[in-house]
DNA sequence: GAGCTAAACGCAAAGAATTTGCGTTTGTTG
DNA sequence: CAACAAACGCAAATTCTTTGCGTTTAGCTC
């Protein structure tokens, strides 16, 4: 059960919920993602095992918790001044995040957060209101502008399951053409 | 490290890992995936923990081995006479298959198997021979079809994303209008 | 088909991780 | 300020994982 929303904001949860986050990041620096345990980051944090266990359950689910705070982090999608160039712009950085080595172990970490979390819901989700974010631009400009659904179905899909799946992550001609097919074309 | 191509087919090993699978599979479906472990694998085919331990060195590895050998068990893409049915009845399966909850235990399954393992790469180069069967189908039949990329990129693609990510699996209409988009117009 | 070799297994002990009960600290509420 | 409940620390108990070593067994050669 994955719970950033804490439910007692203040004082000492919060203080031990930073050092064990921040334990983690570290140590996954160090150690590297596989060698990775709860009783290390206890230690690393100053905290007793039994305290991260009650809170996030699993070291997977803390993962899965710590990989969605980074992705609240990323930016605003660049305003290139027209919807293709956004999405173009938008794509390419996020399959070259997605694809690299520490995106895989952040999506790998998010769906086997599984113990009823909603982390990968969370994680689409936003990816949708990033995507979102660029539709609304090109309507206040009076551009034409694809449905969330489309993108996700046709840009950010693609783009996961070859990250995923594929024996080779997909290439920037390849994102340039799936943009290329969900832009209207340009009256 | 998943084997499932056994070093030494004959004989012991191979009733081995025959009780292994079938310990593991029948676990599954009366206690549940989450409360599985080695050791009751290992008491349920009638061998030592370390056994396991040593062939699979992980569950998540014993896991993706299964889900591999399951996925091989599917069978030929049905023949309607025609692509875009071949295609239409192919997808709708498939979706039903891993939108449902052992078809998503099986892919977390499959991607959560890290230890170098390419089990992954070898799901989509399974699914991707899926497709081809149907492409040359239409090829003999002298029908247009779409690439094979197409096909993984345009159907298989948000099928995955969707029910991987999505707070609700795609729906059949969505499956529909993802396959029309990939057929060549009827001439 | 007899003997050799190395892989695979069983057993058991050692080591590490996870769970759990209970007392204490600490933040919140009235 | 007092009372309550949530979160934590500590330590014991349980369970899982690793590892060393002897034995079995399949594949190979002669």
């Amino acid at each position: 059960m994955s719970q950033q929303a804490t439910p007692r904001p203040g004082g000492r949860s919060a203080r031990v919920q930073a050092a064990v986050h921040q334990a983690t990041s570290a140590l996954i620096e160090e150690i590297g993602r596989d060698a990775l345990t709860v009783p290390l980051i206890a230690a690393r944090a100053g905290v007793t095992p039994s305290t991260i266990y009650r809170r996030w359950g699993d070291l997977t689910d803390l993962l899965a918790d710590l990989a969605l705070g980074r992705l609240r982090g990323d930016p605003l999608p660049l305003d290139t001044g027209s919807m293709h160039g956004d999405l173009q712009a938008w794509a390419e950085q996020y399959m070259e995040e997605m694809s690299s080595p520490v995106g895989l172990t952040l999506m790998r970490d998010v769906l086997a957060g599984g113990s009823g979390g909603d982390a990968n819901c969370q994680c689409a989700a936003f990816v949708a209101s990033q995507v979102a974010v660029m539709i609304e631009r090109a309507a206040a400009r009076k551009q034409p502008a694809p449905t969330v659904d489309a993108v996700m179905d046709g840009v950010v899909a693609p783009i996961i399951y070859r990250s995923l799946f594929g024996p080779v992550p997909p290439t920037l001609a390849q994102v340039t053409a799936w943009v290329e097919q969900c832009i209207p074309a340009e009256g």
